[in-house]
DNA sequence: ATCGGCTCGCGCAA
DNA sequence: TGCGCGAAGCCGAT
């Protein structure tokens, strides 16, 4: 049967053979926690067929991810639950081991005929593959599903703006935006294995781990998993795709799809995303040109940003045209100044940025429009830019579920001016784009957004607007 | 309400 | 070498 996925998502990471004595195929899920439309898991199952063995997915799960608190975790292990509910309806052995990644694929590998591991382009998750590949005494072989077109298909070098990689990606991406067709084992996973952590109740699960719990879960709004994910996505393009492109700036409502924590963590496919939403090309055409354009040159660009800048989570990877800029306005006044803690306890003197805040803060989401406001702001009323840089990504990684992504570091990076131009000089910003409070007044219904945020923070058992947060978590 | 100008660098045409 | 144009903007002139 021939391999169902394009060549250029496969390579080969070391030179070690398949191990003739191997007992499985090991698929080391990291990035894309999903058990469909997954080219690692399907690779893994081809190569198992081949060679008459049953597969193992076996997931490495740390106490100590970079940055990750109870919030995060709460949202990953429901979406795990659905992993092991899926696989074993497919025959296909799932265990979750607590210990660094690296370790617990090593530790499966050891009995393997040949490790898969899907695609993360983080410096820790590919430090992690590096490590495996040196180590394994079986073939490593990566197989990238978390992204449409990969990444080096797409472009070798890092790209100045979405209208550089744009064509680039498009001559691709028909290739790329394929069904992938889901295989059977040939041979069932039979030998019970337990995992460390039971899935069944991911609150208590949680509760056991070693992990920063004074940022909690969010499960009243968001419920992790593949499954959510699809019911979500199918209600978007139903109800609301209709009118995404022209009210998707407009944070009052919610005509957005909330895609981005499951892309995060890998739960949904982005392929599996393009083509629903290409189901309703002859209907709503514009709509879904104006979501396929966030979901692929958007986000594919925030991939290649953090696949060729190794600094891509410093000051370092902003444009030297904006670092010049800032800096020359360094010294300018600055008539409202914040610190860390007054930003994240949403203290300030702007109604409109203290909501965005609260809504990040207690739902873990901040709708896009806002996002850019927010972070613009925290330039604006920073010491220094170098100071809101790192202020901007401790919140959006702390309160985030979608953060640490790389969307996080891309996004961060344009509000200093990364994948965008100059424009009109003006105090602190330079000639980096500014946003203004009478911006959101003019162009959307400002205030019901306040409104709306209010509503969900009280479903969040948050304070009211104005009486600042139980804790300052920057004293910690 | 709508429109041009502001500014930098890429990519394509000449 | 020149020219058009770009993630979501802002301001001032009509």
């Amino acid at each position: 049967m021939p391999l169902p996925i394009a060549a250029e998502r496969i390579r080969v990471l070391n030179e070690t053979p398949n191990r003739a004595s191997g007992e499985y195929v090991l698929y080391w899920m990291q990035q894309s926690q999903r058990a469909e439309w997954n080219h690692a898991l399907e690779y893994a199952i081809h190569s198992a067929n081949e060679a008459r063995l049953p597969v193992l997915v076996a997931f490495g799960l740390m106490d100590d991810y970079p940055e990750a608190n109870a919030r995060h975790y709460h949202f990953m292990l429901e979406g795990l639950r659905d992993v092991e509910a899926a696989l074993e309806n497919r025959g296909i052995g799932f265990v979750l081991r607590k210990g660094a990644p690296a370790n617990v694929a090593l530790s499966f590998g050891r009995k393997a005929h040949s490790i898969v591991v899907d695609r993360g382009y983080l410096r820790h998750q590919r430090a992690w593959r590096e490590e495996v590949a040196a180590k394994a005494t079986c073939r490593v072989t990566q197989v990238e599903t978390d992204v449409a077109v990969p990444v080096d298909v797409v472009s070798g070098k890092c790209e100045i703006a979405a209208r550089t990689l744009r064509p680039k990606l498009w001559r691709n991406a028909e290739r790329f935006l394929q069904p992938l067709r889901a295989t059977s084992p040939h041979v069932s996973w039979s030998i019970p294995l337990r995992s460390d952590i039971a899935l069944d109740d991911a609150e208590k699960a949680v509760r056991t781990l070693k992990v920063d719990h004074s940022v909690g879960s969010v499960s009243q709004f968001f419920t992790g998993g593949t499954r959510t994910a699809k019911r979500l996505f199918e209600r978007f393009c139903a109800q609301r795709l209709h009118h995404y492109a022209e009210r998707r700036n407009h944070p009052e409502n919610d005509e957005i799809s909330h895609m981005s924590p499951y892309l995060h963590f890998g739960q949904i496919s982005p392929v599996w995303l393009a083509l629903e939403a290409e189901k309703f090309t002859s209907t709503e055409g514009i709509n879904v040109q104006s979501f396929v354009e966030e979901l692929l040159v958007r986000r594919e660009l925030a991939m290649n940003f953090v696949a060729h800048e190794s600094n891509y989570d410093t000051y370092a990877a902003v444009p030297a045209w904006a670092q010049q800029t800032l800096e020359i306005h360094a010294s300018d006044r600055r008539p409202h100044c914040y610190d860390p803690r007054q930003f994240e306890n949403a203290e300030t003197h702007d109604p409109y940025w203290n909501a965005a805040m609260r809504e990040m803060r207690f739902t873990g989401f901040m709708h896009n429009y806002m996002r850019m406001y927010w972070g613009k702001k925290i330039l604006e009323w920073s010491a220094s830019p170098q100071e809101a840089f790192a202020t901007l990504l401790t919140l959006n990684n702390r309160y985030f579920l979608d953060g640490r992504d790389p969307n996080s570091y891309a996004n961060a990076g344009w509000i200093f001016g990364l994948h965008d131009r100059p424009w009109p000089e003006r105090a602190i910003f330079g000639t980096v784009r500014s946003m203004m409070a009478s911006g959101l007044e003019r162009k959307c219904d400002i205030k019901e957004y306040v409104r709306k945020v209010d509503r969900l923070v009280e479903k969040a058992g948050g304070p009211p607007a104005g009486h600042g947060t139980e804790r300052d978590l920057f004293e910690r």
